[in-house]
DNA sequence: TCGCCATGGGGAACCGGTTCCATTGGACAA
DNA sequence: TTGTCCAATGGAACCGGTTCCCCATGGCGA
């Protein structure tokens, strides 16, 4: 285990100096630290990132905060904010928050609390005031993605205004009974974000005078939840919407699965409308709103090494918009008749 | 930032005896213990895991080397990681490796070395020698998972067996024009896999004498990629196989919609089986081997801890078999006629 | 010529736990 | 009673970089 002295004895120089000449803090001359590196280089020594962390309190770790990685929405962000950060020069300590209480009070507790990271970006997790105040009084910069958490910044769409646009979309195409296939508002997940989207749905059908009991159904945030939700609401024609405004891409591919499993003819005989941008959105014809969760990573990471700076007082917390992009496809046209 | 000499300095005892009545090494009085647990808990004490780490020499912390995290199966085994790891108090770095063999080196120099990690599990990834003796010469644990990896312990099904016993079903049944949608070979993430389930096909095509020159083609792993290369192989009616053994349940699926899309009935004129388990599968009602990702993670995170615990010497370093199941469902029959 | 400052470098304290070693006092056996 | 053993605890070294403080040298303006 060679260590720093090591290098400082076989290039005949201090600890300091040694550790001056690799850091490069400090003055050193040329002629020194050329000598000190030849010298770090010969025995192999690779510096230990835990004793530095140790002398200076930082870690170049930031902790990252997910309810699902096998989820598109959420392995998207992740992935953009692994690369943002191994660019950056930090490490990257995953958290996977369930819906279990105790092992989320121990994440906190044990893991995040336990000066490991510097700082922590939150995703599609909506803390609770104890939370965000045990991590603000340890100094460490928070920052949400995809929805709202009090007092921290956040990087999210704005989901009413989202659903809202995609019904209107829907309204303008001259449909008439439209329904909102979208997530549990009592999901222990919930964010605020499912709410949020049926809220859009609904103020766009008031505004068109559209409103109607059935507007809404609660199904897992899925292909295969959105598959059977669907089969469950398109197999009485009577009764059946002519447009579909789902909470994400996956439960709006599972509807037009379900579609095709019924005959229903798309979009001849429905119109579907997603959020997200999904990958698979293009082979299925989905007429989306495009949010691009990658970029939104490496935004927060962007954020987060701003207020790791020398600047971070100048960070201010607020919600900040995040690009989206309307892609019509194949899925949306007028209503029959 | 309080620290342990602040909670030794409250309950009136030495720093030593209160490292010792916090961590439970050694002996301490039941009075003394509690005493000092007391004032821990009154001035918030939480200890440093860096300065612990530097102490001992070890971080509780496992490096997860992996190519992607928004494909199926490397999310799944992702998801069985952490919760292991969490499960046993230890935190989970993510480094995602690219093709690009420049911030590879950059992952195993500047992170992976750099005494940041007591251990590495290897996803889907083939170490060279030289990174195996690093990490090896380092006294750090390694773990492979989803293929083979010279001189270390990996979790993987055999994949050769797999694909030939896939064929040997589709041969069973029948078929005669059976073809391969696979991974391409050359792919710089190969890790062989893909040429072995390849080989395991031509084995079986060969051991029945139906051996034939379009027997493979190589599609991006994925379901726009088996949809797209589907399209290509389906479309001429002549020359059109009967069965189609995916390389994984991704291809398999975008196969299944490729024919939708042409008309073509499945499984009355093609039947086609994937390998993966993947959580779409049944909504196809796909055939396919199940792998279970996430026990592999699991069981790879026991090995890891069996490795960094005290009868670390004992573990043999070899191929370790893993759990697989067939399920048929309605995605293979016998061929039309 | 004096004094100031920039540059270069050594010594030692320090970050915050862990652990080795020495000491003490009491129980118990000889 | 004396010796032995062990629970209980304190003191100090230690892990391995970082950085503060101090000293030396030399150039240059006043």
């Amino acid at each position: 285990m060679s260590a720093i002295a090591d290098v400082a004895r076989l290039a005949g120089v201090s600890k300091s100096t040694a550790s001056r000449a690799l850091s490069g803090n400090g003055y050193v001359s040329e002629e020194t630290r050329t000598r000190v590196e030849h010298a770090a280089a010969e025995i192999g020594f690779v510096p230990s990132s835990i004793a530095s962390g140790l002398a200076t309190g930082l870690t170049r770790t930031v902790g990252v905060v997910i309810p699902f990685v096998n989820r598109w929405f959420f392995a998207e962000v992740l992935e953009g904010i692994e690369s943002a950060l191994i660019s950056a020069g930090y490490d990257l300590t995953l958290y996977q928050l369930h819906d279990d209480p105790v092992r989320r009070q121990r994440v906190f507790d044990y893991f995040l609390a336990r000066k490991r990271v510097d700082a922590v970006i939150a995703i599609g997790i909506s803390l609770s005031a104890h939370e965000v105040r045990s991590l603000k009084g340890l100094g460490k910069p928070i920052v949400g993605i995809g929805g709202e958490i009090p007092a921290i910044s956040t990087l999210s769409i704005d989901d009413e205004a989202a659903t809202q646009f995609l019904t209107e979309h829907l309204v303008s195409l001259g449909h008439t009974r439209i329904m909102h296939l979208g997530g549990d508002q009592n999901h222990q997940m919930d964010f605020a974000v499912h709410s949020r989207r049926l809220a859009g749905v609904r103020r766009a059908l008031a505004a068109a005078g559209l409103s109607h009991p059935d507007d809404f159904r609660a199904v897992p945030y899925s292909i295969p939840g959105g598959y059977s939700g669907a089969l469950a609401v398109l197999s009485n024609p009577a009764t059946r919407p002519t447009a579909i405004v789902a909470g994400c891409d996956e439960i709006a591919i599972g509807v037009i699965l379900a579609a095709r499993e019924l005959g229903i003819a798309v979009p001849a005989q429905l119109s579907v409308v997603g959020i997200d941008g999904h990958n698979l959105a293009e082979l299925f014809g989905l007429t989306t709103l495009e949010q691009h969760p990658s970029a939104q990573g490496e935004h927060a990471v962007q954020l987060i090494l701003e207020r790791l700076g020398p600047d971070a007082g100048l960070a201010v917390d607020e919600r900040i918009g995040v690009a989206i992009d309307f892609v019509v496809r194949r899925s949306t046209t007028a209503p029959p008749h």
